[in-house]
DNA sequence: CAATTCAATATTGTCGACAATCCTGAAGTT
DNA sequence: AACTTCAGGATTGTCGACAATATTGAATTG
């Protein structure tokens, strides 16, 4: 009856899902991601159920497979919040970062295609233009950036690796992005950064290739902890 | 002061699980890494339901946050399946831990209080003596290892890394250890090279500690390629 | 007026039933 | 005999209902 509620979706419904718990895991993940729902938020099982227009059975199967990706936590007989990171815990994800993919770096200057990093260069070519004319920064800022990441990521042809960043880091990486707009303040030295990288790749040279990738993630740390240092206060501490 | 080590393995109901299907999903971990159910042996609903005393919700929330984890697949309206790695993406765990657990080392060697340093130097202590009696043997080779690498890693007061490589990759290595006898054949070396890792930390040496970690586990890596290799060969392909 | 108790309410946890889909294997055709 | 078709059974996906637990807010008491 409540057939109108399902196609609440977005356009992000490019691909067909075939279980109502995998869509909504993709819808849940969104809308943490874009900041509809605020870390810290409590996730309302009967308020979500009835707004993605499903029961209570699909959705709590979402949560849980979140809750395994670690964008969700969950208390017993208390519910489920959007996890909420401190300053501290972002910091180490960037020193994850860091390690994991500096390695990723080195390998892919290995392993990477012709194709892959004449593909990657073009990327950039996109990201230079969009910057020039000031019209996707907002683009770059949010989603471009870690576009070039996860493309060198997937370049390391190490699995795991994808795994991890992709489904582990990433997410509480954008979800952060989006809401403390903690992101490079100077695209022109973050593009600058990622050209060197990519040419350190096209060269083969791993070594060089990881070193810039750290430092390159280094500088996003330092940036971050800068930012939320000046921030600190500002913060309420409302319980949701 | 000191941190008990966390009953991961536990037997039975030794903890009072608040839910259902947080209990089934510590059973389902513990039967996985222990080879009770097996690396691509299909999950039947109906049949660990039945099994384990409850009903199918809780245990396919269970079965999703497994799935999160990565020690469970599933294909829509086929059903769910232990997770099968094969030779190649061992390796590749092998190298993310490198990575991961240099990195881990080298924080250790920074944060690590002394009292940890001197519980972990006991830890060795009880190893050494199970290995000159050849008792627990089996224990050093599934368990005790980990053990130590895990200390090390929260060691490292890196909240993000201990998930990712204890919920995230320890568990493969468990499984693929129980299943293969994959593990250090040779006690003593394995034995040394913690001792010495621990040397490095106690002595705050994080540049080696990084070193001597990140080299162990390589060894550990061509070690497994070098027995899988052998294993690959002798099996060949089957068609039956 | 502040602290405590306790009952009403809302939310989470669990279950059994039904629908949708897939797998199996037997019947039929060439 | 081999291939296709299709019906039956089994498994997965989804739902609504009920039980168990936590949160709340008001009444009571010092």
């Amino acid at each position: 009856m409540s057939q109108e509620a399902k196609q609440r979706a977005s356009t992000d419904t490019d691909q067909e899902f075939r279980t109502l718990a995998d869509r909504v895991c993709s819808q849940i993940v969104t809308s943490i991601v874009t900041g509809e729902l605020l870390p810290g938020q409590k996730i309302s099982e009967p308020g979500l159920a009835k707004r993605y227009g499903i029961s209570r059975g699909p959705l709590r199967e979402a949560i849980r497979r979140l809750e395994g990706w670690r964008l969700i936590e969950r208390k017993p007989h208390v519910g489920a919040r959007v996890v909420q990171l401190s300053a501290h815990e972002l910091v180490e994800i960037y020193r994850v970062r860091e390690a994991l993919e500096g390695m990723a770096c080195r390998l892919a200057a290995e392993n990477m295609t012709a194709e892959e990093i004449a593909s990657l260069k073009h990327l950039l070519d996109t990201h230079e233009l969009s910057i020039a004319q000031q019209e996707g920064r907002a683009y770059f800022q949010k989603e471009g950036d870690l576009d070039f990441h996860y493309r060198i990521v997937k370049g390391s042809k190490n699995a795991k690796l994808e795994e991890l960043l992709g489904d582990d880091l990433y997410q509480l990486v954008r979800m952060y992005r989006y809401q403390f707009s903690v992101s490079s303040s100077r695209p022109q030295r973050a593009l600058k950064e990622h050209r060197q990288i990519v040419d350190a790749i096209e060269a083969h040279d791993a070594e060089l290739a990881e070193m810039l990738m750290r430092r390159h993630i280094s500088a996003a740390r330092q940036n971050i902890e800068d930012k939320l240092n000046t921030v600190t206060t500002s913060q309420g501490d409302k319980n949701g």
